[in-house]
RNA sequence: GUGGGUAUAGCUUAGUUGGUUAAAGCGCCAGUUUGUGGCACUGGAGACCGUGGGUUCGAAUCCCAUUAUCCACCCCA
């Protein structure tokens, strides 16, 4: 295919017919964030380069190898985000969200960018759901988060995802593990690779999850961060499960997460999924990120956040065979034979629309038939025929698409009360069917 | 970044050891006489067989390259 008509690598077009499916995942996850006190953000696709080099961090793989990093015609170099926290961090600073009532408490739904390969739940443009806290130190906080979290995937009614948790612990104990761990792979200098030599000074736990074979196998007999965190952060971990107890929220603690983005200190987590078919998928991960505020130039504020992909989501979803109710079914096509006719049909077409009815009406000349066919394609609830006798008579046929049975209905001034009427008992009926179903 | 698979109508695929105008199902459009969809029947449109080279009298089929795509590792959402 030609590069005209073929969307970029890694990119997704999510057509019509599918669209209901992403709105209905967002409008939960912003109607979940609400109920936890969330507000949404919005904040630009592109921010300066050096807002994501200091916040992800510059050893991260996300900062030297996937970002989308142009130069601007004014000179700027310029970054399309690769996660939402760095926005949400810079914006919360820039307009002193810190000087009202804490915490400040913010979601979002973002499109990010990362020039990867693309697989199976991975892509160079991907849907983010997030949400930041600022102010908050105490574990219930971390818990809240993990909470809402929690209940998103409830309520979107996926299982088999479970909850990992760890503590990479703050600055303070972090420097002793650092230490620990530049003693360790000194030993190694010989063999590690060029980037993890390079990182040994300055962030050595990133030498962990290098991609080198060599390095990887050294990094297998490493010290462990658990071992080497501090009384009040290891407090403050043991405070986080037994607030997760107190609400039956399962979890493992799992000592190996060391997340990919720099400003994480304390408590990370993620979600996994433990379905066959998306076995190891990620449906989300989080953590504090006390030191960040700080890093930005704001003043020190402890915060944490939390991000899921949307795409993986939707994923997991469907492997699991979730039905994601249509939301945008037609109410009433009205059919038309004739010009008069279809200018009718238009004019009620309006005014059904005005009532909030999901209405449509022939715009492409089609015969009685095909425009029959077309009403049925889309699922229309009711079909209205209107031809010249109609028009004359102002009475016309208003078909039942489900059960077939035709009923009149008045095009006067009764019109819509009557449409009204006749839709609002067959909903009934099909609440109904439902209510003594159950 | 490393490794593996695949590329034929909008979609899913067939195409036998290379052999004339490249098939089928679904979908789309139109009909099956009068103004009512679903079912059935009939017909139609729609493919430079991913792209570029090569082998050959002849290539969708064999070879090389390239691109795209999918999957796994890694990392991440």
């Amino acid at each position: 295919m030609q590069l005209l008509t073929k969307a970029p690598r890694g990119t997704q077009d999510i057509l019509p017919k599918d669209s209901y499916k992403w709105q209905f995942i967002e409008n939960i996850m912003l109607n979940q964030a609400e109920l936890f006190g969330f507000s949404e953000i919005r904040t630009p696709v592109f921010e300066h380069t050096e807002l994501f080099s200091r916040s992800v961090g510059e050893d991260t793989d996300v900062v030297q190898k996937e970002m989308y990093t142009f130069n601007d015609k004014g000179g700027r170099s310029i970054t399309l985000r690769p996660e939402g926290t760095a926005g949400a961090v810079r914006a919360m600073l820039e307009h002193g969200l810190y000087n009202e009532s804490l915490p400040v408490k913010m979601s979002y739904i973002t499109l990010c960018y990362r020039y990867e390969k693309p697989q199976s739940g991975r892509w160079r443009e991907f849907t983010q759901f997030g949400v930041e806290m600022f102010g908050a130190s105490s574990a219930a906080a971390d818990a809240e988060v993990i909470c809402l979290a929690k209940t998103l995937f409830d309520r979107l009614g996926l299982s088999n995802i479970s909850l990992e948790i760890n503590s990479i612990g703050c600055p303070k104990c972090r420097a002793k593990y650092y230490e620990a761990l530049k003693k360790y792979f000194e030993g190694y200098k010989s063999e590690l690779c060029e980037t993890c030599l390079s990182r040994l000074d300055r962030n050595p736990m990133r030498i962990l999850d290098c991609k080198s074979l060599i390095c990887s196998k050294i990094a297998e007999n490493a010290p462990a961060v658990l071992d080497f965190i501090c009384a009040d952060c290891k407090e403050h971990f043991e405070k986080l499960k037994e607030y997760l107890d107190a609400v039956s929220i399962e979890y493992t603690v799992n000592p190996k997460i060391v997340r990919g983005l720099d400003y994480y200190t304390r408590t990370v987590f993620e979600f996994v999924s433990k379905d066959k078919n998306t076995l190891g998928l990620v449906c989300g991960g989080g953590g504090r990120y006390d030191g960040l505020v700080e890093e930005l130039g704001g003043k020190p504020t402890p915060a944490l956040g939390f991000g899921l992909g949307i795409g993986r989501i939707l994923l997991a979803m469907e492997s699991q065979g979730i039905e994601i109710p249509k939301t945008n079914v037609c109410d009433v096509y009205i059919a038309s034979i004739g010009d008069a006719a279809s200018l009718f049909a238009f004019n009620l077409t309006r005014l059904l629309r005005e009532s909030s009815f999901i209405a449509e009406y022939d715009t492409i000349g089609r015969g009685l038939k095909a425009q029959m066919k077309y009403a049925d394609k889309i699922g229309a609830k009711f079909t209205l025929v209107l031809g010249d006798d109609e028009i004359a008579s102002k009475k016309a046929k208003i078909k039942n698409m489900k059960t077939g049975d035709l009923l009149e209905i008045n095009l006067d001034k009764n019109f819509l009360t009557e449409f009204f009427k006749i839709h609002a008992e067959a909903e009934n009926e099909k609440i109904f069917k439902n209510f003594s179903q159950k």
